[in-house]
DNA sequence: TGAAATTAAGACTGAACGGTACAAAAATAC
DNA sequence: GTATTTTTGTACCGTTCAGTCTTAATTTCA
């Protein structure tokens, strides 16, 4: 049996797994896969190649795990909202306003690594492609669960049918990231956010 | 005075300019500005280094004059629809239709080359920054434009303003780029533009 | 204390990068 | 024809690329 609190064996690595990967995060977020050379990301990570070779295996493979590590951190904050006691319209304007500072924060890189930078990339590389699209298929099926059951518990309206809701949701946060990645400010994509937010959930008013 | 008919002094070029701009497209669009390299280009322009750079100056020169043709070619296509006569609704159907088509055609790149490529590379090239936002901009004037002489001549309800309205249909373009380059089917999105449609003009059946 | 194991550091490799130089080719002007 | 102008083809430039190799450093185990 492997003792878990036995420390291996030889010279232990001098950095944290996971914090050099949030580093590298920043670099393929800003500058791409084919825009980010080794030795930008050992610069951002602080580690050198040999370490980085040693611990990802390679340039590509470290991309996916990037992708993965990304999705598991910044990706989740949205999600935030639909965890609250909020009604349906609130939830999705949280959610929508947690996405767009997350597109539009200072020091980060604008947009969404996983619908600008992997999206790209996935045209010629199957396995982001893969990867990206399962993604999206997740968060789709996440949100469209939230609006099923915010129906049956009465939060919610029977008006549209709760996948194309959850669609329409994802698709606003695609042209959010897009728009970000242009150079929006702030301000316009939350007017932008509104205004789906009307259509989507017209107050009878 | 100078002779429009008189041809150029020296020896003529032998490649149309338009022409090898458009093969251009092509690999830009695929790979993006640092993925695409100069021997990439030249290969799928059929033209070599020297006649490129005498051309167009540099790589980067090339790209922003490859956003401009594609933005005057393919980018042109779906407004098309709002140059019929058709009802406002059929209208932005047709436009959703011609973009799904663009963006998942056979035999070239999926997704767009504004909302994918250029603005991926927005992030650290200001012109190109400038140019992309400027486009968009373009784009939602255009529609907003369309959808505010339907309203005037009654073809269109006043019940959302145009701006907005515009502003919707372009973010629903830039899902359906970034889904399709993700690989999402013509299908797919397909299900996607007509949920939209009813979303933003409800038929009162 | 010393063998074994693992990581860190940095020099190195061959290929690919964007861009340039230069001579040959092909046209017009006189 | 010959000089002039422009394009074309190719070799070449120094730099940067992703990835490897070797050696030193640092730890555990016995």
């Amino acid at each position: 049996m492997k003792n878990e609190n036995s420390r291996p064996r030889g010279r232990p690595r001098a950095f944290d797994r996971d914090e050099v990967l949030d580093r590298a995060i920043t670099t393929f977020w800003a500058r791409g896969y084919s825009g980010a050379s080794v030795d930008n990301l050992t610069d951002s990570m602080g580690i050198n190649r040999s370490s980085l070779y040693a611990t990802f295996g390679s340039k590509h493979d470290l991309f996916l795990e990037v992708i993965d590590r990304y999705a598991s951190t910044f990706g989740r904050l949205p999600f935030s909202a639909f965890k609250s006691n909020l009604d349906a319209r609130s939830a999705v304007a949280a959610f929508l306003e947690v996405s767009i500072r997350c597109a539009t924060s200072k020091g980060k890189p604008r947009g969404c690594l996983i619908a600008n930078v992997a999206t790209f990339e996935a045209e010629k590389d199957t396995q982001v492609r893969e990867k990206v699209s399962g993604m999206f298929a997740d968060t789709d099926r996440a949100i469209s669960d939230y609006f099923r059951a915010a129906e049956d518990e009465g939060r919610l309206s029977h008006e549209h049918d709760p996948q194309a809701l959850a669609r329409m949701v994802v698709s606003v946060t695609h042209s959010i990231a897009t728009r970000a990645r242009a150079g929006a400010s702030r301000k316009e994509l939350s007017v932008l956010a509104d205004d789906f937010l009307a259509v989507l959930f017209p107050t009878t008013n």
